[in-house]
DNA sequence: CTTAACTTTTGACCTAAATCAAAAAATCAC
DNA sequence: GTGATTTTTTGATTTAGGTCAAAAGTTAAG
């Protein structure tokens, strides 16, 4: 938990009140590598934070799995649509890794949200931080060649790169797998 | 004043005293057809709510001015890593069309932020509909042909597609003009 | 260990869209 | 309205990256 509490810590402050309701609205879990945390089939009602570990989230086209990002230690994820909507969408969630994370369903962040103006702010704060990740990406997928989109990647996922299989980076670039092996062999 | 007083009323309730900071808080301004609003070479302190018109984020590559994205009637724009982390960055604003909009200063927000909790709510809810939006954006930038790009595009921007010049909709899209010229001439 | 099932690499060929170039059409300024 | 500038269209050529196919590595299960 303290990691957890230690994240809303970097945005606001969390007094023991705030402390103690978050306790006791958050699960922990475990999840196997290769287990589906959440699927396109239900509307997503949890979102997740990861203690430890690698998660990704995508969704099929034509039968194959086309990866939309990669989340890691200190990362929330959920399936956005879904989760702010209250609506079935089209992502799935596995665990590339074992991965340890803790779990807030939409209500208890519904109750905290309406009790705890701070936990609104923290939600503006964070959604902002990610506002100028997707931005990026939307460039750097328009303008770059598949080794320059590549690049960005790196940089993007700096120090977690090496842990994701090559299929699920071509995917996520919008490149193919056979490209991105001859961009790698290259350098 | 109207407009942008229902536009928040969609999403929370507008109390009279919220109502009298909005409207001692909130400017009004006409730009005129190409008209810049916000240069890339200072902080974007200012957000504009679109009363009337039409306007764009772009910026400038080898020269070239490329389309981010476009903003109407109803919508907010600003330079947005700009006005959220308060630093400089690459993003100008101009008028694609006459333009009359709302202005708030990131100073008076912050205000409204400080003593409205339902203002933190309005930012996260309505921030929540811009994500949608834009991850929907980058898979239609990896896994389709220009002509599908264009019609997402066409589906996005109903309405108002035909009021941005084509060499705009090209470098939006991440394609060469030609290739646009190309496919609009097919159908 | 050994076999089966993925994942990644390598090779040959092809196509969508880029580039370069110039004409036609539209818009603007005086 | 007329000439000048900007925007869009059309044509010829090139190229990055896709597709198809098969081999080589890697991982997992019994």
């Amino acid at each position: 938990m303290t990691d957890l509490l230690n994240h809303f810590a970097q945005y606001i402050k969390v007094s023991d009140y705030l402390k103690e309701e978050l306790t006791k609205r958050i699960a922990f879990k475990s999840f196997a590598k290769g287990e589906v945390l959440h699927s396109a089939d239900r509307i997503c009602t949890k979102s997740y934070f990861i203690q430890k570990g690698l998660l990704r989230l995508y969704f099929l086209k034509d039968g194959k799995e086309i990866s939309e990002y990669f989340s890691c230690e200190g990362d929330w994820t959920n399936s956005p649509r879904s989760f702010i909507q209250r609506k079935i969408d089209l992502y799935y969630i596995d665990a590339i890794e074992q991965t340890d994370v803790y779990i807030v369903e939409v209500q208890d962040l519904m109750f905290l949200f309406n009790n705890f103006p701070e936990m609104e702010r923290y939600a503006r704060l964070s959604m902002g931080s990610t506002f100028g990740y997707l931005i990026e990406r939307i460039t750097s997928m328009r303008f770059t060649t598949a080794k320059e989109k590549y690049q960005h990647f790196c940089e993007v996922y700096k120090g977690i790169h090496h842990r994701i299989p090559l299929g699920m980076v071509a995917s996520y670039l919008g490149i193919t797998q056979e490209t991105l092996s001859r961009i790698r062999a290259e350098k």
